[in-house]
DNA sequence: CGGCCCTAATTT
DNA sequence: AAATTAGGGCCG
């Protein structure tokens, strides 16, 4: 197979993401998480991302996580882009800039190193939310490793990650009026060893050691989100492992 | 120490 | 628009 094909195949996957609605494009055998209503939705190579151009941030970042994706050569690209994909309505760099925010991955880029497209893709803003420091290279960061090193021991990891706006007005930054997320949700799913389960964290946008992360069921940020998360599970398992969390089994 | 999360300024 | 340079903090 030539690169041709692959690159023709890969635009053609993403038309059709941005044509159809999420479900149409299943991630893996989880499936991508099914909502009431969505935005703009994008297959990347290492990631799909459902965009909102209202609060200019993701509604929801899908990868998976397997020993293979946890390792590779293609170097951090640190040069975020607008996505293509959704056109002029995406959030901008200049938006960040000087806002005290840091251009957050949901799909972190340390995900992508398989493959230097998907990287490259990872640093678009269709992949990123305004995250306070503390928080982005605190306790996110800290799961995001935690993540890399439960796949690179073996098995597939489902992960879909999420701001989470409140109800009270949103703070915005940049002209672009980027809204600012007051928390953020990440969950995981997999069935390593045989044995399905999962779990849901939420963490706070906020500086410092109040950055800490809340490891719930997965029903508790369905409830927050309304997301329907891993739907193409077979029922009687998505409503198990969703319904309980074995935190000592996720540290 | 290397890896990872970034910032900002400058050059081409 | 893209690449380069220079810097900071945390963690295993």
């Amino acid at each position: 197979m030539n690169n041709r094909w692959k690159e023709g195949a890969c635009c053609l996957m993403a038309l059709l993401a941005f044509l159809l609605p999420p479900t149409a494009a299943a991630q893996g055998k989880a499936g991508l998480p099914a909502s009431e209503r969505h935005g703009v939705v994008v297959a990347h190579t290492g990631y799909t991302v459902d965009y909102n151009v209202q609060t200019k941030n993701p509604n929801w970042v899908a990868w998976e996580l397997t020993a293979r994706r946890s390792k590779g050569e293609a170097r951090r690209s640190s040069s975020f882009k607008p996505d293509p994909a959704v056109g002029a309505r995406c959030g901008r760099t200049g938006d960040y800039t000087r806002s005290g925010y840091d251009r957050g991955h949901l799909c972190p880029a340390a995900d992508n190193k398989w493959d230097a497209r998907a990287m490259k893709e990872s640093f678009y803003m269709s992949n990123i939310s305004p995250q306070l420091p503390g928080l982005n290279r605190g306790s996110w960061k800290k799961l995001e490793d935690r993540c890399r090193r439960w796949a690179a021991a073996g098995g597939t990891y489902y992960i879909v990650a999420g701001p989470v706006f409140s109800d009270a007005p949103a703070k915005h930054i940049g002209t672009g009026r980027v809204a600012v997320p007051g928390g953020f949700f990440k969950v995981i799913y997999t069935d390593v060893g045989g044995k399905p389960r999962a779990a849901g964290f939420l963490f706070d946008n906020v500086e410092g050691k109040t950055a800490g992360e809340r490891i719930v069921t997965v029903d508790a940020v369905e409830r927050l989100t309304r997301y329907d998360f891993f739907p193409d599970l077979p029922d009687a398992t998505e409503k198990k492992v969703e319904a309980t969390v074995n935190a000592a089994l996720w540290r």
